[in-house]
DNA sequence: TGTACATCAGTGAACGCGCGTTCACTGATGTAC
DNA sequence: TGTACATCAGTGAACGCGCGTTCACTGATGTAC
């Protein structure tokens, strides 16, 4: 039952997406291939087809991920326009919000792939790595667009991008450790880190 | 050969060791049970006159190994006396230097097992939020003890511990996850947090 | 203090399970003529 | 345009492996008398 190369190509997008997904909900680790493709609305048997072994699954996934979510925050502030500085408060509230704590499989790769992409091969690595590096110029673009550079330093413009990365990525690890078990102590976490980025922003509003 | 109480208490001290090593260094799932027992010198099968299951072992090593954490912190603080600005100084440098960031079995327990809990069972996820409270709790008397209170605010005097920690797991985790494929990402993202926790101090030279 | 027996830490074979991957097979698509 | 054949996406059984856990067994320790 071979299928036309449109079609071929229609599903290998929804193992990708899957995959994104579920990478991102339950760890590199925490979901089989079997499972996936299932999910993905396939057998198992068919991955090959697509993907040389997991971890080129893995590595491509990383890539895609986090080119989209670079993507759709350079896209998010030049739509913003006149109002810059309240789309990146938006953004960085949005960030650190319960919601994107309870559903890391639509939140940001980085908090939810980086604590993953640790102990995997070198070549998930390196997706990351690159990604990372679009993502922070990203970032440092937007902050840049609101002027918030805290601590300027001509030699290495991506400093106030990398420790921005660092307290936000830093406060949803610990957000989502203690998430399930104690809620409010969970609440504080996102609250002070939101607090120490946007200080006088908010109280615990969201 | 059963042994007495002493050697058989001995015996459980190092599965404790071992697996605060361990699982550190590899995550609670990057160890088994069988490989565990045999890096503290035992077969598998007595692993169960110790503990109840694997999840029982992973409760009471976060615990333990957090515990001892805080109380390190404490002590070095106090220690230091006169010098206590110097000490924290210190204690910042190090924990986002290459050498931590290479030695996972021996760093900080929450960078390493703060992104592993996040799957676990409410058991392990239990036990690491209570030794994430007295870790902060440490963290803040040492930064009161120094006076680095940013942005003091009484209702919540907790709340810039929790966002120094956020920055140094945040930090730890990127750095983490580009090391061995690409070494000056990696340099420049510990020393962008370190600059950013502590301005002017330092400029890469670790 | 000496004897008889229960306790229990450690051993190693065995279990059921899910994993990543391979492979023979199917049959519609794509291609060469 | 029509025919013959190669291609290849998807299927599902099978593989070897490591996992957490169980269990019968061993024999020195701890305890009751």
């Amino acid at each position: 039952m071979r299928l036309t190369k449109d079609q071929a190509d229609e599903n290998r997008q929804r193992i990708l997406a899957e995959a994104g997904r579920l990478f991102r909900e339950r760890g590199y680790d925490g979901i089989g291939v079997g499972t996936l493709m299932r999910e993905a609305g396939f057998t198992h048997g068919g991955f090959y087809n697509h993907f040389g072994s997991k971890t080129d699954l893995m590595a491509k996934v990383t890539a895609e991920v986090l080119a989209t979510s670079a993507a759709t925050l350079d896209r998010r502030m030049t739509r913003a326009d006149g109002a810059k500085a309240e789309a990146f408060a938006d953004y960085i509230a949005r960030y650190l919000s319960p919601a994107s704590r309870d559903d890391p499989g639509h939140a940001c790769p980085i908090a939810a792939l980086g604590v993953d992409v640790i102990r995997q091969d070198t070549e998930v690595k390196a997706a990351f790595a690159d990604g990372l590096k679009t993502y922070l110029a990203s970032l440092g673009r937007a902050m840049q667009a609101v002027g918030s550079k805290k601590a300027p330093d001509a030699a290495q413009p991506g400093n106030d991008a990398i420790s921005l990365m660092a307290s936000l990525i830093g406060g949803m690890v610990m957000a989502r450790a203690v998430a399930g078990v104690d809620e409010d102590f969970s609440k504080e976490i996102l609250a002070a880190v939101r607090g120490h980025i946007l200080p006088g922003v908010d109280k615990n509003e969201l």
